[in-house]
DNA sequence: GCCGTTTTCGGCCCGACTGTTTTCAGTCG
């Protein structure tokens, strides 16, 4: 039984004592021990001594003992016997938690979404003590989507829905500032709703104002300093805005991002020292309340570095952090490596993609059109690439402060072979290799094609290594401990797609890539001007594997970057 | 159930909102 199983037992026992209405804190326990294995980046085998880890003790390590032992847990079985299968999915629903679950089967016999849909129907549940019409209603209300609206939201479709509500409260008024927080400020692959943090002295303006402004399909909750809405679409997420005063935007903003298990271990430092950590500020033993100008100030009144949202899990950043001043950040990029125009399938002209370049302050950057296969994406021939090149000369003679390098996303075709001859690629100044056909091969051949290019004299850069896109395809499933030898035996580059759907390389193979010491280059693979913005989220997502500036090939200085492409 | 300890039992992060009840429990994050 592996480590994936085992925290899924853990965590079934929690939710099946919560609905049996056991104590909340031995609820939590099991739910910490499950934390506390997955956050152990050991497998199963590895790990000696389960109780050693903070949070698992005699009881825990009595059911991970017999999970492995015997591929059981007599703890489950039996509540399993006691608690109707059809009460836990019953969880899903917004409003009942364990005990008014509990309440509805002790009371009524409800064991499945059926059975609370007639009950409710028929006015049972109103009957119920703590339970009235509303909250029959509301019931009713939410078995009509109950199991069709999706639990967490991919940060593709976030990525968006937050540059959209940016740009609505950037025109509130009485909104002094505001971020977006929670689990999409930590720049999580998927979340289950979108956290804003509002400064303002006028909360009640702020509200109306949102209440205007936002287009949104539903209310969920509207109080004084809350307002949590559920956005249009089918699958439209919800999305809550907390309002506070400017002295307390930021103890507020550092709690509402999180995470869960952040915050405990923060608190806990606090508590040491006779403190009360809140959201609205740090309160001291003679009931003052500190408050902050900024989540560097509070970071720093207990003695530690700011930590960044990305690194907030609750374990590594309070063991690691003198490691945070070198991690990468957006200000460190100098360069985007990968990205298209309209010779293939981009939006926008060399001339406009180098302007936008320009103006982000990068120092040079590569046009990386698509190659002659990608037929769909209108991929350049070798007599077009020879083409393109006067127009990206023309360019570097009219702005002769920047450095527009000339490149291509080459395809490695199904059969292994690449899409142009040496000749051509001996042309250019960077070239990308990358899959996008024939993710159904077996293992070795995908192993064999990424090897054809990797072990070509004049690629550079292996770009989406995997192919996934987060919710929808895994990729190509390559082996990533042999693509990694590879990449560093002939010292290429391995990517991180910053494009949100992508976000590939992920943050495990990003970790092995920094140990086995392969350069990574943070890229957009722009196809439009706006995407440009995509570097945001990758660099971001970097922080996540504790990725140091040093690794990344594009914080290098130009000089840097070509003597590192000549001297390889 | 776990942890820590002034070592064997008390505390476990903390507060907003809702719906219910009329001072609070449950849910949620």
């Amino acid at each position: 039984m592996n480590k994936n199983q085992v925290v899924q037992v853990l965590e079934k026992i929690a939710t099946y004592l919560e609905l049996q209405g056991a104590n909340s804190f031995k609820i939590s326990a099991y739910r910490k021990a499950a934390a506390a294995l997955e956050n152990d980046a050991r497998s199963m085998e590895e790990i000696e001594d389960v109780t050693a880890l903070k949070g698992i003790g005699k009881g825990t390590a009595a059911v991970i003992t017999e999970l492995l032992e015997h591929g059981k847990s007599t703890e489950l079985e039996q509540l399993q016997a006691e608690v109707p299968a059809g009460l836990p999915p019953l969880l899903k629903i917004p409003g009942l938690g364990g005990k008014k679950i509990a309440k509805l089967y002790a009371e009524l016999g409800i064991d499945s979404a059926e059975a609370l849909k007639k009950a409710a129907e028929e006015g049972k549940v109103q009957q119920l003590a703590g339970f009235a019409k509303k909250t029959e209603e509301k019931i009713l209300k939410e078995l009509e989507t109950f199991g069709k609206r999706s639990e967490t939201h991919p940060v593709w479709q976030l990525e968006q829905v937050v540059a959209d509500i940016d740009a609505i409260l950037a025109t509130i008024e009485a909104i002094e500032c505001f971020s977006v927080a929670g689990s999409y400020r930590r720049v999580k692959e998927s979340s289950k709703d979108v956290d804003y943090m509002i400064a303002s002295t006028a909360a009640l303006a702020v509200k109306e104002a949102l209440l205007e402004k936002v287009t949104y399909a539903e209310i969920v909750a509207a109080g004084d300093t809350k307002i949590s809405f559920i956005l249009p679409g089918e699958e439209g997420p919800s999305i809550d805005f907390r309002i506070v005063t400017p002295q307390e935007y930021a103890t507020a903003l550092h709690h509402f991002t999180g995470s869960k298990e952040h915050n405990v271990r923060l608190r806990q430092i606090a508590k040491d020292r006779g403190e009360k950590i809140s959201e609205y500020g740090v309160e001291q033993q003679d009931g003052s309340v500190l408050t902050f100008e900024s989540e560097e100030a509070f970071f720093n009144h207990f003695d530690l570095p700011f930590m960044p949202p990305t690194v907030r899990a609750g374990n590594a950043e309070f063991e690691r952090y003198a490691e945070i001043p070198k991690l990468v950040t957006e200000a460190d990029i100098r360069s985007d490596l990968h990205m298209h125009t309209t010779w293939s399938d981009g939006a926008h002209t060399v001339e406009e993609m180098g302007r936008a370049l320009m103006a982000k302050g990068y120092e040079y950057a590569v046009i990386t059109d698509h190659s002659q296969y990608l037929k769909v994406a209108n991929g350049l021939t070798p007599e077009r690439l020879a083409k393109q090149r006067e127009e990206i000369l023309r360019f570097n003679h009219a702005n002769p402060t920047f450095n527009l390098l000339r490149g291509t996303e080459m395809d490695i075709l199904p059969d292994g072979s690449l899409d142009f001859s040496d000749d051509v690629l001996k042309e250019l100044d960077f070239v990308i290799a990358s899959i996008h056909s024939s993710f159904a091969q077996p293992q070795e051949q995908i192993m064999e094609r990424l090897h054809n290019a990797l072990k070509n004299p004049y690629v550079h850069m292996i770009a989406h290594p995997t192919g996934r896109v987060i919710h929808q395809r895994d990729g190509y499933n390559p082996d990533m401990v042999q693509l990694l030898a590879w990449a560093k035996k002939y010292n290429k580059i391995v990517e991180l797609n910053a494009n949100p759907y992508r976000l590939d390389l992920c943050v495990a193979h990003l970790e092995m890539a920094a140990e086995a010491g392969v350069p990574v280059a943070i890229n957009t693979d722009a196809h439009a001007i706006e995407q440009l913005r995509y570097m945001t989220i990758g660099t971001k997502y970097a922080q996540k594997a504790w990725l140091h500036k040093d690794m990344i090939v594009n914080t290098w200085s130009f000089e840097k970057f070509m003597d590192f492409l000549h001297t390889r």
